[in-house]
RNA sequence: GGCCCCAUCGUCUAGUGGCCUAGGACGGCAGAUUCUCAUUCUGCAGACCGGGAUUCGACUUCCCGUGGGGUCACCA
């Protein structure tokens, strides 16, 4: 049985469009096995911890179609699926790796470290801590005195604040199989003794999702690449508990148009913001899944269940793509496109619910007229002003209006066709073109084919505005 | 800087030694359709980072450069 999962962290104020991705990923794999997709909460970080942002990552996850097996706020075989409410597990393994000799307590001071880090620096060299704090509980001891041993078993007997670090041994090479990647190897001297559980009893990222991702029986690993470095640490976890490695696969970093990884200052990150502008959820996802991977026939536009069908992680591209809200407009276009009229309304009556103001017959009238004209729901509002208005924009050309009224007037039959004649008419005799009626009546140069819109808007509202506009 | 990952049009990509005169999509430009705009259609411009090696033959394999990215926290 297939399992994935994706561990948010509630620090944000959303799921990250990144993190989005990698769910994508992490759900089509699981789904095109028949297996399960899950999210963990990875809410070990206090100090970054934001209120509601838990809710608000699960109701995103949600909105854009991604349906998770197990979950915090549904449960599963697993539970509970909250790091926060888990702790006594990491306690308990970050004691089994004490014994195993894998890791060891650590009583360094801040202070310490800041000046550990700050020698370093200035010698040029990796900061990397140095192992002061280095015993073996199986009696072995490296370059510590006895005396200090004994301090450290009386620290922790006296409540002193302490973190486990992980031990990791000299010149060693490890090494790791990655889906996409190949086989990636490194030099333990590379790495540091990372600190796996937190003086707050609390355990880093690093223990915590190797635990968790054993104890939840994750078969595949699915994760950005700026992960890749930090593997080699966990293998040694994997390797120190004596449990079999997960595969691992990780995702190309989206980047911002100047290359680096993308972030909030140069790119819209919140998942939640390309709905808030009007991109449909499934447009959002097959934009994401054409990054570092395309349809075998070079399709663009495919469903999420097309995905699922034919993805392959194996056929992920390593290289990290440019997020593009160009194409992803495009793209939303296209599938703003091929909606039906029903669809449609039922849209933008969701998106804007001022669409309502309108009477049902109206709105049903304006689909067709819309359809090809949209972009993102947003578009909405602003193609169909003239509808919400009960006064033409500043600046009208009244002796174009009185003509426009007198000649409507006139006008029995209330249709764009004949609408249209009296426009044409008027255009001829005064040699202007059709974009002088769009700026009378929008303010614009161009919008929604003019003589449908009035025909729609009725022959007495269309009156009564060019009347108000002249006086 | 150390370590790791990566490298085809501006962008997303196809390409797994000969099918490549390097294909598609977005964007750009030009044109057709059209009552504005949009849609739709047609065409044009546009790329294999550099150097070696392997081979009868490299976009495709290997090495070295160069460039970009990631990572070096009691954050994930």
């Amino acid at each position: 049985m297939v399992r994935t999962r994706i561990p948010p962290s509630p620090t944000g104020q959303d799921i990250h469009i990144g993190n989005l991705y990698t769910a994508l990923i992490n759900f089509a794999v699981a789904k095109k096995n028949h297996g399960k997709f899950i999210i963990r909460i990875e809410d070990t970080d206090r100090t970054r911890f934001q209120e509601g942002a838990e809710e608000k990552i699960l109701s995103s996850v949600k909105a854009f179609g991604l349906h998770y097996d197990e979950g915090p706020d549904i449960g599963g075989p697993f539970a509970p699926y909250r790091q926060s409410e888990r702790l006594p597990l990491y306690k308990k393994h970050a004691e089994e790796l004490i014994e195993k000799g894998a890791a060891y307590y650590c009583f360094c001071t801040k202070e310490r470290l800041d000046e550990l880090r700050q020698q370093q620096i200035k010698e040029k060299k990796t900061p990397r801590y140095d192992k002061h704090c280095l015993i073996l509980e199986n009696g072995e001891r490296t370059r510590l005195d006895s005396r200090r041993r004994v301090d450290a078993r009386r620290g922790i007997e006296n409540g002193e604040p302490y973190v486990v670090r992980l031990n990791v041994p000299a010149n060693k090479t490890i090494t790791f199989t990655d889906v996409i990647r190949g086989e990636i190897a490194i030099n333990s001297n590379d790495l540091d003794d990372q600190v796996l559980l937190k003086s707050d009893g609390f355990p880093t990222y690093h223990l915590g999702v190797v635990v968790d991702d054993h104890a939840m029986e994750i078969t595949t690993v699915i994760r950005a690449e700026e992960w890749i470095s930090s593997t080699p640490k966990h293998v040694l976890l994997y390797q120190a508990f004596g449990w079999e490695l997960p595969a691992f696969a990780h995702l190309p970093i989206i980047r911002n148009p100047d290359k680096s990884k993308l972030s909030k200052r140069k790119n819209p990150v919140w998942a939640s913001w390309y709905l808030e502008q009007g991109f449909l959820p499934e447009t959002v996802l097959n934009y994401l899944a054409l990054l570092g991977w395309s349809h075998p026939k070079e399709e663009e536009i495919f469903s999420l269940e097309t995905f699922i069908d034919l993805f392959e992680l194996s056929d992920v591209k390593p290289v990290g793509p440019v997020f593009d809200l160009v194409k992803l407009t495009w793209m939303n276009q296209q599938y703003l496109q091929n909606k039906t009229d029903a669809q449609l309304k039922k849209l933008i009556i969701e998106f804007s619910p001022r669409a309502t103001k309108l009477s049902e017959e109206t709105l049903t009238a304006l689909m067709p007229l819309l359809k090809s004209r949209m972009q993102t729901l947003q578009d909405f509002e602003a193609q169909t002003w003239l509808f919400f208005t009960n006064k033409l924009p500043d600046g009208t050309d009244k002796e174009l209006a009185a003509e426009l009224l007198e000649k409507f007037t006139g006008i029995t039959d209330w249709n764009h066709a004949m609408i249209f004649a009296e426009l044409k008419s008027i255009m001829l005799a005064r040699k202007v073109k059709m974009s002088v009626f769009y700026q009378l009546f929008t303010g614009e140069k161009h919008g929604l084919p003019l003589p449908e819109v009035l025909e729609i808007l009725g022959k007495d509202k269309t009156l009564e505005l060019l009347k108000l506009a002249i006086v």
